[in-house]
DNA sequence: ACCGTGGCCTGGACGC
DNA sequence: TGCGTCCAGGCCACGG
């Protein structure tokens, strides 16, 4: 799906197009990507978005005292906001229309995202909000705190990098490029990474994230924010699809190979 | 507890 | 033109 920097680029679009706006009329044209989708519509009508966050890569809006809409975009889930009528096709599945004029809807062609309110209970206290680990953006997040979670874990960095309850936010794209601007293969064991590459890991995490969303993230095929444009980061990717061509460094051809049945790409000189 | 795999979906690209 | 295969930003339920 969009990933964190996908996410964080939806998510301040949100804020800018929808925060304070009244819940007019829902419709749900696809029930199955709504759970509850008769109460998620009579219980979101006539309330305000009164806030807008990120968690990993979920989108929590807050729509009332202990109401929350949680949305997961899965793969090619899109949030777009239209100042008038929003077209409609056969992708289109929940449309949300604003008493101030103006529609929102959610738009997933492979139809892996979801749309979820939950009510008397607070963002922290959301199953899905409870499983995740630490944002690696946050300031919190030190090489230190990254070497204790590396170190609770054999499997390859590259898996531990996508699993979501040890830290929040990365997904296939970024895994990829973060461990490339590391200079870490992939198959590395996460336990057996040395200091010098850890504090390398945690650099490129938040070099690769911040400069992605400084670019509004990264557009291959679906992806689009609030305002229905792309991202730009694809022009700054180094391995991601690039299977077989020159390496930017030292011009190795760029390999691809599968992990936990994704694919994964590196050069195989420029890491170690 | 951990790991890997397959399933959920649609559609574009490519080879025959 | 039409197949079959592989590929694609995620997540969850299963097994061993
Ligand atoms: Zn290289």
């Amino acid at each position: 799906m969009p990933e964190l920097p996908e996410v964080e680029t939806i998510v301040k679009g949100l804020r800018g197009k929808v925060l304070g706006r009244i819940i007019k009329e829902v419709q749900v044209l696809e029930p199955k990507m709504v759970i509850n989708s008769d109460p998620f519509r009579n219980k979101l009508k006539d309330r305000a978005i009164r806030r807008v966050e990120r968690q990993g890569k979920a989108i929590i809006m807050q729509t009332g005292q202990k109401a929350y809409l949680m949305v997961n975009l899965g793969m090619t889930g899109r949030l777009i906001f239209y100042p008038d009528t929003a077209p409609v096709d056969k992708h289109t599945h929940v449309l949300f229309s604003f008493s101030q004029g103006g529609q929102l809807i959610y738009h997933d062609q492979r139809q892996f995202g979801r749309l979820q309110l939950y009510e008397g209970i607070e963002p922290e206290q959301i199953p899905f909000v409870m499983g995740l680990g630490p944002d690696p953006l946050d300031a919190g997040f030190t090489w230190q705190r990254l070497a204790h979670l590396l170190s609770k874990s054999r499997r390859a960095i590259k898996d531990f990098l996508l699993d979501q309850k040890r830290i929040a936010g990365i997904g296939n794209i970024y895994a990829s490029e973060i461990l490339f601007h590391a200079g870490i293969k992939p198959l590395r064991s996460a336990n057996q990474l040395r200091m010098e590459e850890i504090k390398r890991l945690r650099q490129a995490m938040q070099g690769v994230l911040r400069a992605a969303i400084e670019h509004r993230g990264t557009s291959f095929s679906d992806y689009l924010d609030v305002e229905g444009k792309e991202g730009n980061y694809k022009h700054f990717l180094k391995v991601y699809l690039r299977e077989g061509e020159a390496c930017s460094h030292c011009t190795t051809r760029i390999v691809r190979t599968k992990l936990a049945n994704r694919s994964t790409y590196y050069c195989p000189t420029c890491q170690k």
